[in-house]
DNA sequence: CGAGTAGTTGACGATTGTCAAGATGGGTGG
DNA sequence: CCACCCATCTTGACAATCGTCAACTACTCG
C-alpha cells in the first residue's frame, strides 16, 4: 500500500487487451469496449514467488485468479498434513471456480516457481457479466470447461494404468504450452515427483520408474524436471493401446 | 406433436413454484415473480422408462436437463463399446452442464428407471439470466457445485481404497435421499453392480465382495438392490479410519 | 418353464504400493 | 569457491490390494 508498491503494480501493468492470454482467458470473444470494462476491475498481476499462496483453503472467497505467468497448483489439504493435488495450472487458466458455490475456498493455491497472478473480484464479475452477455456466456464456458476437464480426469484415475496416466499427464502438459506458443516437446516441470505422483494417484516411487521406463523406451529424455518429447506419437499410443483397463471396461 | 401428446404434457404439468424439488433445482432464492419467468421456458416432465435417452454423447447441445422422478447415469461412451459411468443422478440434479463450453454433448444420459424429467433451453435460460441476477448467481453457483462435487470424486478415485470407495458411495446416496426426504437408510439402487463397479473405478467381483462383507459386519443388510443401513456411523468410520491411502498422502 | 443376464464366490496373479537403501544435486555457510 | 547437508529422486526387494478367470447360483422376463 507504500507509494513504491503502486509503482511497482504500474510496472506489471498489462491491460487485458494487449495480454497475450486473451484468447485463453476471460476476454475471449469479448469486444474492445468490453475487454476495457472488464479491464477496470481486474486487479493484475501480483507477483508471488515459489510456495506463496494464491489463496487458502478456508479462506472467504471474494475473487477469481488467472495465471499470467508460472505456474500454480491446487490442492485439497488433509487434516493429517497430508494433500491432495487437484491440479497444475498454466498461464491463462482461471483458478477458485470451485469456491464459487460455498463461498469459501475449498482448496488452497499455491505457485510452484515465480508467478504473476491477476485478481479479478467475482461479486464485481458477475455484476458486470448481466451486463455483458457475452462475457456471462463465456463465463458459463469456462465453468462447463472445468467440469469437462474434471471428467477427463475421472476416466484418468478411475479407469487407466499407471503408465497411461502419466502419458495423458505429460501429453497434457505438452499441449497446453503449446497453445501458449511455448515448445510442445521441451519442457520444465515446476512440480515435484512428489506432486505429480499424489495427482495420478501413484506412489512417488511408481511415477519415477515409468520416467525411466519411457525412457529407456526412447519415448522421451528426462534430466531431472526437465523433460523432453523424443517420440509423443508413441506416447498418443500409450493411450489408445488396448490395457487392462480396457478389457475392464468391455460390456460382458 | 399430436393433440394426445400435448394432452399427456398437461398431465404432468407441475409449475416449478408447486414443484417439491424448488429448493434443490434452478428455482432457489428466486422471487416468486421470477420463478413464474422461469417457469415459462421450461418444457416440463418428459415422462422417459428405464434405458430411455435423456441425451446421446456426440449431439448438439440445446438443454440442459432436470431429474423430477426416477434417477439417470451419465457416462462416456467408450469406441469399443465400453462405457465410463460419470455420475447417478436424482430427483431435483441438473445435467448436461458440461455440454455448456463445446456446444456438443460430451456423454451420454440414460435413465436407469421410468423417470421425468424437465428440459430447460439454454439460450433462453442464459437471456433470462442475465435480467434476473439471482438466478444468474444460482446457475454460476450450480456449475461451481458441479466441479465440487467433481473434486471429491478424484479424491475418492484417486487416494481412496475399494472399501472406502464404496462406503463413500452409499453414503453419498443415503445424504442425497435425507435431502429429499426420503429415508436414508433404507433404499434401492436403481443401478446395477457393473454399474457402481464402473463408477468407482472397481470390478463387479470386488464390488460384489465388499457388499458382502459390509453385511458381514453388520454395517448394512443387502438384498439384491435393496440396501438397509443398519450402521451409518460405523459406514462413516470407513471413511476417516486411517489406511492404505492415508498412508500414502503424508508427507514425507 | 427355460434361457439369459446379473450377481456371488473362490483361486490366482499382476500391478502397484511399501519399505529400505543409495544416488544425485542444489543450496548454504564457512 | 568448496564442502557439506538435506531434500529429492532413483532403484531394488517384497507384499497387498484388487483385477482376472472361472464356475455356480438366482433372478427376471418372455
Amino acid at each position: 500500500m507504500t507509494a513504491s508498491k503502486v509503482i511497482s503494480f504500474e510496472a506489471l501493468r498489462v491491460a487485458c487487451k494487449n495480454c497475450s492470454l486473451a484468447t485463453l482467458c476471460l476476454p475471449m470473444g469479448l469486444t474492445s469496449d468490453d475487454v476495457e470494462r472488464l479491464d477496470g476491475i481486474v486487479k493484475r498481476a501480483r507477483p508471488l514467488h515459489r510456495g506463496d499462496y494464491v489463496f487458502r483453503n478456508g479462506e472467504r472467497f471474494h475473487s477469481l485468479y488467472v495465471v499470467k505467468t508460472g505456474s500454480v497448483k491446487t490442492y485439497a489439504p488433509s487434516p493429517e498434513g497430508g494433500e491432495h493435488v487437484l491440479g497444475f495450472h498454466l498461464p491463462g487458466e482461471l483458478i477458485g471456480l470451485d469456491a464459487i458455490e460455498k463461498e469459501v475456498h475449498t482448496c488452497s493455491a499455491k505457485v510452484l516457481e515465480t508467478s504473476a497472478i491477476c485478481e479479478v473480484p467475482f461479486s464485481r464479475l458477475e455484476t458486470l457479466s448481466s451486463t455483458i452477455p457475452s462475457l456471462q456466456h463465456q463465463l458459463y464456458r469456462l465453468l462447463s470447461k472445468e467440469i469437462g476437464h474434471d471428467t477427463e480426469l475421472l476416466l484418468l484415475l478411475g479407469k487407466k494404468s499407471a503408465e497411461e496416466r502419466l502419458a495423458a499427464f505429460l501429453l497434457s502438459i505438452s499441449k497446453r504450452l503449446r497453445k501458449r506458443g511455448l515448445s510442445p516437446t521441451d519442457f520444465y516441470l515446476s512440480m515435484s515427483r512428489y506432486e505429480i505422483g499424489n495427482y495420478l494417484g501413484l506412489a512417488v516411487e511408481t511415477v519415477s520408474r515409468l520416467f525411466t521406463r519411457f525412457q529407456d523406451d526412447g519415448l522421451l529424455k528426462v534430466d531431472r524436471k526437465h523433460i523432453e518429447l523424443r517420440d509423443p506419437e508413441a506416447m498418443e499410443a500409450v493411450l489408445t493401446r488396448a490395457t487392462m483397463s480396457d478389457r475392464q471396461q468391455r460390456v460382458r
